[in-house]
DNA sequence: AGATGTGAATGAGTTCACAGCT
DNA sequence: AGCTGTGAACTCATTCACATCT
């Protein structure tokens, strides 16, 4: 059993307080487990903090408290190993299998993620993929063949998907949400423009294509 | 002229210190726009920061602390008022004239991104793409034809284009960058799965779809 | 010697609470 | 009476600096 099964060693102060990882700790992981990979195809076996954070711009300091609240993974005075820590870092992540996506909405951007992260991603693969639009249901896309969203439940059994993806329209993305946790779902990434909370059971992930243009469009004139 | 043409009233304390606006204040100023517009459509011309939180979940005093950044909008004992209030917002975002756009790399993503960028948005718009893949190059795409990253001076140029969408391969990132930089383009949307800077010409905003996949996963095991 | 792990200090962002205006 | 605009308090995140270990 690994050591941080149940209960990751948080530090009294400076890190995560209270009990809960940071997203932002989160996304530094997969940034360093991309490093680490690099590095490793380099044939770099050992790294330290100061070196890792020189080379892919991260800061140092900050590499070490991330790490560190989930144990106690450096060589004092040497550096991490470089293989043993992107393993764990991949195990963190939960990437030691692969996780299976529903796509809700197969449209422009639903079937382009269906594509992108079917073929890209050797951890995440689309297995499933509905849409209201009669045109659309029973289209093949990638390995499926696109369902109605009334038969999320089922698909979602058989195909053991645990992430669902919301690539509806605004107007039926509450619709749809309903439907993804009544099927089980307990993780969505959410491209329709509204927000949508996290709540105990569900991790939401808000990714809001139409607010990146504005917060650009707003540098531009400033 | 506009009251904060040059310089918005920045307070000494609370909101944005130093004279830069935090990208975070910026997102909400497109979320309270899309709030504002929605209550616009439903005929209501003023409505308070606390009525604005209840119905949209956002946090009255920062709506306040927000709006403050960029002058006195509201009335004291009233509310603000929300035409006027939307029209000033849409202001600060640029949004009072169209925004145009060029895609580097239409395949999966890219192209989804044109069909939803084209024809979605009334403020933005899809006027030209780029691959380096023959095959694509001079296909018809919504309105334009796709060229080659060689011509992206010109493209730009001929087009007016100011906003730059990365949606090519790891491997192409930073060669299509650097064309877009020499192209003239000042505000970049980086769909690529590695970090590109913001300096003071050029801003860049990275949307790394795989870290939002990542980071459910995280929280799925934990 | 040299790097980790971590308390303390700093900085950024949000909420509180209320003076001041309508 | 009611709401904005805003200093102060507070929370969250990052950086600093160093005791601790190899």
């Amino acid at each position: 059993m690994s050591p941080s099964r149940r209960g990751p060693r948080w530090s009294s102060s400076g890190g995560g307080a209270d009990g809960e990882i940071s997203p932002l700790t989160v996304n530094r992981l997969s940034l360093y487990l991309r490093a680490l990979t690099h590095l490793r195809e380099q044939g770099i076996l050992r790294v330290s903090s100061k070196e890792l954070a020189r080379r892919y711009r991260f800061s140092a300091a900050l590499i070490r408290k991330d790490l560190a609240q989930f144990g106690e993974f450096g060589i004092r005075g040497v550096g991490y190993e470089v293989v043993p820590l992107a393993e764990r870092i991949a195990g963190l992540l939960g990437l030691e299998r692969t996780h299976s996506i529903v796509i809700c909405g197969v449209g422009n951007l639903g079937s382009a993620l269906a594509r992108y992260w079917g073929f890209n991603h050797g951890n995440f693969r689309v297995v499933a993929g509905v849409d209201t639009d009669p045109q659309k249901v029973g289209r093949r896309l990638g390995s499926f063949t696109v369902g109605h969203p009334r038969e999320l439940k089922r698909l979602v059994r058989e195909s053991g998907a645990e992430i669902g993806v919301l690539a509806v329209p605004e107007s039926a993305a509450a619709e749809n949400y309903a439907g993804l946790i009544a099927a089980g779902i307990r993780a969505v990434i959410n491209f329709a423009p509204l927000r949508l909370e996290s709540t105990a059971d569900v991790r939401v992930k808000n990714v809001d294509l139409r607010i990146n243009l504005e917060e650009v469009a707003f540098f531009l004139s400033h």
